[in-house]
DNA sequence: TGCGTAAATTCGCAATTTCGAATATACTAC
DNA sequence: GTAGTATATTCGAAATTGCGAATTTACGCA
């Protein structure tokens, strides 16, 4: 079961492991949106969106409801909002590190590797 | 600014996004191991092993440090256990609806859509 | 020096993810 | 019915991830 239950614990980590879907789920805090109102926000290509509400979705990390013409998306949980919460303190508390850390991605990835 | 502090984030998710990872998290919850003792502990094949200690390396989730012959690995922060443990409840919160998703999950894969 | 052990890296290869374009579905209003 | 709008889904290509086998690197010891 503990097998099981990482299992678990890693596709919600891999539901959240992508920056547009952070933005979602930061943007949702406050309320319930709907999925133009998230694609105006963010500034998203429509399908795009789309796609990542779906995986949001199919791990229940938000539900959807109609209404008319469109569709509201809500947290399901606010406890990861608290784990987002979490994630800021971590990334400021290691801030020198971490730049240090995207400066070296950002570099590899403008010259990949010798 | 804040699309770079996503992109961390979702990084940091990204890393965590894997029951092997997460299990090596969870065991250096008590205290530092070596390589050699996290893969008899997990039953890991030794380059997958050292494959996902290399991600959360990368990532600096984990540091490590040499002793003689072997590499002994740590938690760098105790705050990602404290995130773990909030999934954890957050499984259990939502416990019935969970297993439902993990079963559909894997009926899919035995038996991918219709 | 050479041997043995611990760990990291490299090498295919298969599976998954991500994207925008295109298409499909669902609803409203006329 | 048709037209228009909101959202979801499908498609194909590029990039990334995960795996075990094989190799390499680094260390301790004789």
């Amino acid at each position: 079961m503990s097998q099981e239950l990482r299992r678990f614990k890693a596709e919600i980590f891999q539901a959240l492991a992508h920056p547009t879907r952070i933005a979602i789920v930061e943007a949702l805090r406050g309320g319930d949106l709907s999925a133009g109102h998230l694609i105006e926000k963010l500034e998203l290509e429509q399908s795009n969106a789309s796609q990542h509400l779906a995986v949001l979705r199919a791990k229940q990390i938000v539900t959807s409801r109609k209404e008319g013409n469109q569709v509201f998306y809500s947290l399901r949980d606010p406890v990861l909002i608290e784990v987002l919460d979490i994630m800021k303190r971590y990334f400021y508390s290691h801030l020198s590190q971490t730049m240090s850390m995207l400066k070296e991605i950002r570099s590899e990835k403008a010259a990949p590797k010798k």
